[in-house]
DNA sequence: CACTTGACCTGTCCGC
DNA sequence: TGCGGACAGGTCAAGT
């Protein structure tokens, strides 16, 4: 699904276009994307909209929230007129909608209708009481820190990948717990970007490492804003625009072409049984025992 | 305890 | 063209 970027994205377009509006009714085509009473919801307005990880907040008159995580194939689109002014709509756009993935409706008090597309059925949307927010167990409260915030530092990325000093760094670098918001795509560019292979095991790292890894982080995912996500299949931002970070990345989805920097094959391989990417010319392996 | 694999679903793409 | 298998942006639970 979206990662940070993609979410962050979605956060921002939703800001704009939700905050002060009232939600007029909420329409449930999937029973399993919904959990929670809709009712409470109706008729009361949107008062603030947050991300967290990759998880999205819609607040609700400061006392519930809608908790939203698109997961791997969760889309959010706007419909009506502002989807097309201007624009070309993008393939899956030609769809008219509702179509076969959408899974909730979101009628709001202007009329205009946001959509919960989920193609997967692996995302879903909590309409949880705000005070039972905070003092759960619920892995909201479990996450490491937020990669483009003050609270991160090369010392804390440092500190929190050792927690699995055995384990290759692109797969701690996936861990919530370790990172927020960090997925597939942006680890196996963050690694490029530090010249660091993805099989290394974070034990292997030396300081010089974890600062360029820490610079590579922020650097990959501010990228990802810039050019508007990562599309390789399904996100699109609220407005039903397809994001352009692939066509810059370095690594992710370029087997078989020749690495940007050095003209060396980029090679696709498997680790903890997710695809991985990686230059093996520019990213240096290390072999330890 | 640390780590890996399977499950959750639907759709697409690739090789035979 | 058809069919089976692998694979896809995430996260848990169960298994080793």
């Amino acid at each position: 699904m979206p990662e940070l970027p993609e979410v962050e994205i979605i956060k921002v377009s939703l800001e704009k276009k939700l905050i002060g509006l009232n939600i007029a009714d909420i329409e449930i085509l999937n029973k399993n994307s919904f959990q929670g009473n809709q009712h409470i919801a109706k008729g009361k307005k949107i008062t603030k909209i947050w991300r967290k990880a990759k998880v999205l907040g819609i607040e609700i008159e400061n006392t519930y929230v809608l908790l939203i995580h698109l997961k791997m194939s969760g889309q959010l689109i706007f419909s009506g007129k502002s989807v097309f002014i201007g624009g070309h709509p993008t393939q899956d756009m030609f769809k008219t909608l509702p179509n076969k993935s959408t899974r909730v409706i979101f009628t709001l008090s202007n009329q205009s209708i946001l959509y919960f597309n989920d193609q997967r059925k692996f995302g879903w949307i909590k309409l949880v009481d705000l005070r039972k927010l905070n003092d759960s167990k619920d892995f909201l409260n479990n996450l490491g820190p937020e990669p483009l915030s003050k609270e991160f530092s090369w010392q804390i990325l440092k500190k929190n990948l050792l927690k699995h000093p055995n384990m290759p760094v692109k797969v701690t670098m996936l861990d919530q717990k370790v990172i927020s918001g960090i997925g597939n795509i942006y680890a196996s560019e963050a690694c490029f970007l530090a010249k660091i292979d993805p099989r290394n095991k974070v034990s292997t790292l030396t300081d010089n490492q974890y600062k360029l890894l820490y610079k590579s982080i922020i650097l990959a995912l501010k990228t990802g804003i810039k050019y508007g996500g990562s599309s390789k299949v399904h996100f699109v931002s609220p407005e039903g625009k397809k994001g352009l970070f692939l066509n810059h990345a370095f690594v992710y989805s370029r087997d078989n072409l020749p690495c940007k920097v050095c003209s060396h094959k980029i090679e696709k391989i498997k680790l903890a049984s997710r695809g991985t990417y990686l230059c093996p010319n520019c990213q240096k392996l290390y072999n330890s025992f």
